[in-house]
DNA sequence: CTGTTAGCGCATTCAT
DNA sequence: ATGAATGCGCTAACAG
């Protein structure tokens, strides 16, 4: 098995360009300067064979192996995986592949990974968002050079590509009340979370610009999966303050919130308006389409790669705090 | 940069347990028998030192890389990545790691990607559905050990991990049928794709066996994206032959299907009747929630990656078909 | 059963 | 500028 491909080796075309190993070394990596005409040779040796070099080697002897390591939490959430395919490509074209390893939330698994992504001599780390405590993280970011994707922490300055999101549930709220509404309702994120806390605060600056008093029955913490926002919606219900409107702190939790609604036979956003917030791409294609607040997923992800990459490279990289933007669609509408 | 973690080796251990190198790497690997002594000696020095094997190492001596390549089409695609999830569980435990690389769709982009999984000398690949030709892949599974996740290429028996199509869409249409519809609809993924052949087939047939004819009107391609979910609706409703029902060849597209409705003003599904596949996790959550067909996805990803690694261990492994299963919710109801 | 000897493919000193 | 030699950390014959 393990078939026989990979078998021209650097002494394969030393000796058809009839120079060293070394000097064939030393075009490929531009090491030092070499004969224009020995290095034409060697190019064109490399070329007529088709030669691979043999990553594994190169890693062993210069001390890298080239890779990266993605620490996933929950792989196939919907705004995880955007922000991966952004990961993805901001590695193309860099010399650097990524290998996964998914922590599933399980702190003993999350371990596991990272180990087994050490042991593989990761140059770097992409850490997923998650639950994964900010100290862990922050210990971690002193083993290995790390980027964060998609969060925010605080002690780790400039190692962290994430949006403003106070400014961004600031405006999504401010929306809602500039379209009349008052009672407007905050399901936010699990608050454990800095993002869920920065959107927290966003929509109760709003509020208070507004004019409005806080009041702490229109929040209910949720935890950006779609059932919480169904079982915000029945505690709402429950404590009987009226409403109408819901800001939701991701579109899953939107999602539920607005199933949730329909069950009640709460018709939206002729009752009850709706924003939530990532724009996930099936929020377009939701009855009615949702209006949310937008992230650069996508380019969260790939700078994120970028930024790693650089660092390792020991080039000057500033991360930009991307900002996010409104999207308005049908969920929402004007009160009275 | 880079550190100087890992530092310990082999040696290191042979010297601090009293043996020699080849000992540590035998009982390491239980490559051979060895006095229960010397070999306690080594596991506790492994454990004392906290030692790591340097995977490039052994990889370069052993002549394998450990490593699977996992090549995608368009990661952030729901279903792709439910599958992707399954994989990443599938190799847990297994001492591969995957290593990511994403064609999206771009055919030159998808040779650059398999190039840089073959130069990392993956020792077997997992190649994700898409609509990368089948002869392409048929190539690729001469070089390499190969599995395929989420699709099905007759010319690679035992190497692809699919459900069975046809028995899924027949169990929807049915499902209408004896709902008493009659003037059921389905809307096609790519009809280049098996998949959505296999789906077209069973409708078909359940149509045929209920005694309805079969009208081509009633038949629109799409594309799997929520988009073409709309585009159908506006094509039916154009030709201007009546329908109750519509089965969507994905959940991506019975979403569009339901907005374009919406929008129509055609309530569901109390007009219209809709069924989907593949049970996406949002579907339960969509309004109203979506009746569908259920692949088992993260079940399929796990199935591929423990395929390739029997392949690789070369033990046997025999991939069995999966069955759909008809989650019913709301979205749609008896006719008349 | 176990130590010794060779490489795996490449980067990198050294001399030259 | 360039070839020869050395070693990265580990596995795999090879003898004992």
């Amino acid at each position: 098995m393990a078939a026989t491909r990979q078998n021209i080796t650097i002494k394969d075309i030393a000796r058809r360009a009839k120079v060293s190993k070394s000097t064939v070394s030393r075009v490929l990596n531009g090491t030092t300067a070499v004969a224009e005409e020995k290095k034409t040779a060697v190019l064109q040796a490399v070329a007529d064979l088709n030669y691979q070099p043999n990553v594994m080697a190169r890693g062993l002897a210069a001390g890298q192996s080239l890779t990266v390591g993605v620490l996933t939490q929950n792989i196939s959430s919907p705004y995880n995986d955007a922000v991966l395919l952004g990961v993805l490509q901001g590695l193309r074209g860099s010399d650097y592949s990524p290998i996964f390893a998914d922590g599933s939330w399980i702190l003993e698994q999350e371990e596991q990974a990272i180990q087994t992504l050490v042991a593989r001599q990761v140059d770097g780390l992409i850490v997923f968002g998650g639950e994964t405590p900010d100290e862990t993280i922050c210990d971690l970011a002193r083993q290995v050079p790390l980027v964060v994707a998609g969060r925010n922490i605080a002690k780790l300055p400039n190692q962290c590509v994430y949006v403003n999101n106070f400014a961004g549930a600031y405006q999504a709220t401010q929306y809602l009340l500039e379209l009349g509404h008052e009672r407007v309702v905050h399901l936010t994120g699990k608050l454990s979370h800095v993002d869920a806390q920065e959107r927290l605060r966003g929509y109760r600056q709003a509020m208070i610009d507004h004019g409005l008093s806080l009041d702490e029955e229109l929040v209910v913490e949720g935890n950006f999966q779609e059932q919480s926002g169904v079982l915000a919606v029945e505690t709402l219900l429950l404590r009987g303050r009226p409403f109408t409107a819901i800001f939701a702190g991701s579109d899953q939790m939107a999602y539920g919130v607005r199933l949730a609604l329909y069950r009640r036979g709460i018709r939206v956003p002729a009752e009850v308006s709706i924003v939530g917030f990532d724009d996930l791409g099936s929020s377009a294609y939701t009855t009615p389409p949702l209006t949310t607040v937008r992230q650069p997923a996508v380019k969260i992800g790939q700078t994120a790669a970028e930024a790693l990459v650089a660092m390792l490279k020991n080039e000057p990289y500033i991360i930009p705090v991307f900002q996010t933007e409104l999207i308005v669609r049908e969920s929402a509408m004007r009160y009275r």
